[in-house]
DNA sequence: ACCGAAGATCACAGCCAGGTCACATCGTGA
DNA sequence: TCACGATGTGACCTGGCTGTGATCTTCGGT
């Protein structure tokens, strides 16, 4: 259906957190012409608190901050489960392998100094980018099964079935392996899984990892030495099967 | 999770372009009660003038206008570099194949006469298409490779590519390289690399470093002898092509 | 062309990451 | 309370990665 295109548009909330005030204020300045709710705040830890108070639509992280840098910010946030877009600003390119090589969420990144076009266009693609996910997510999604191959996964039944057998899977392995499923292709290291299915608040042996994974594998793999879906990266973690 | 979006941006702009006035009326009345934004012109030349002061979302060309035809419309447009989608319509079916034969960038046609149904149906298609392409060329960081001439790096998936083909590599070999594809240009000593790559507190060989490269260039370089990627300095320690 | 030094190559052994299994513990429902 | 399944932890095993030594090759200077 089209959508009702009258309805006055509420303007998207964006979190600016950068400690230099002159790129903060240009940045304000240049979001909000651009027809955005922006909030900015001077370090990390207040971000987290201001994400905490009221949700943004998107985030806008300097790497480098006194106190909570970018990075742990990033992480602060998806241990929520919020999965905000996040866009990372970078003051030199010695710093870009943190950002792409610990890989704790930031869903792009611009190196310093950029150009306030560049910015907005990345802002805008991040917009519609989590738009989409979106939409994907509620249109009538949750019931339809997500399927890899011969695996199928019904996340509102959370049940489960491969070759069209159903597998009764444990509350854990089911999350497990959900998160996988919806982050085809990326490498999540025992520490990032156990915060993002065990939760952040959890300390325990990362080699507890280990143990479910080979389970979840048990019951859904028919050759769990080379197995189908979950996958090992020797030195990393795991990852699903694109 | 995510929260529901508020708003799903400003309506799509659509440019019709149609000399005869009541076909041109019937689909500016359509159009606007789908909820699209609609510019109406009765021949090509305007329609370019259009488009060059405000872009639309989509266009939809009559073939037959005077002055000016959908064609010539198309080739003025693509000329300028915009892939804005276009919807043709023909009034018989003999002038289709002028469509089709000279592939001059209409995205899709349809023939005189045809439902509003129809129209709307195929609209709603290429928008939806065009979204599709542009969040393609706009994924995340964490989705976009690295490039380097014919070698592609997904630091997310922890992959490599030489050439479309997976090349596997070790954890440290992986380290390595996306240590350099992030500094192309710039020399490392062994020592740096040490630091970097293997860890500050790490107390090894130099030599060892030398030992990685090659087990590296080996994996991706077609002649290790002539590397294109990794390449040495002599003297100095080593450094990626810019 | 020769020589020394730097780098490339190769082989191999130790070690560690990951796989596997067993068992303890916890929570829950009969 | 007991039984049972789910989960966490420990111990052991295995294969492949990694580090190191030895040797060969290439490069640059004389």
């Amino acid at each position: 259906m089209m959508r009702p295109s009258r309805m006055p548009a509420a303007p998207r909330r964006i979190l600016v957190a950068e400690d230099q005030a002159d790129i903060r204020d240009l940045l304000v300045m240049n979001l909000q012409q651009s027809g955005y709710a922006v909030q900015a705040v001077n370090d990390g830890a207040a971000a987290l608190a201001a994400e905490a108070a009221e949700p943004s639509d998107l985030l806008v992280l300097d790497l480098m901050m006194p106190g909570l840098d970018g990075l742990e910010v990033c992480k602060g946030l998806r241990a929520r489960e919020r999965d905000t877009p996040i866009l990372m600003l970078t003051a030199k390119s010695t710093e870009l392998d943190r950002v792409l090589g610990l890989e704790l969420g930031a869903d792009d990144y611009l190196t310093k100094p950029f150009s306030m076009a560049e910015l907005l266009a990345r802002v805008k693609a991040l917009l519609r980018r989590a738009d989409m996910r979106e939409a994907a997510l509620t249109a009538s999604a949750s019931e339809r099964p997500l399927v890899h191959g011969a695996l199928q996964i019904w996340p509102a039944k959370r049940s489960v079935a491969v070759r069209g057998a159903a597998v009764d899977l444990t509350a854990l392995e089911f999350e497990l392996l959900l998160h996988f499923a919806t982050h085809p292709g990326r490498v999540f290291s025992r520490g990032q899984l156990l915060d993002a299915v065990w939760g952040y608040s959890h300390d325990g042996y990362e080699h507890t990892v280990t143990t479910h994974i080979n389970r979840l594998r048990a019951k859904l793999e028919q050759d769990p030495l080379r197995p189908e879906w979950v996958l090992t990266v020797r030195g990393a973690g795991y990852k699903f099967r694109e």
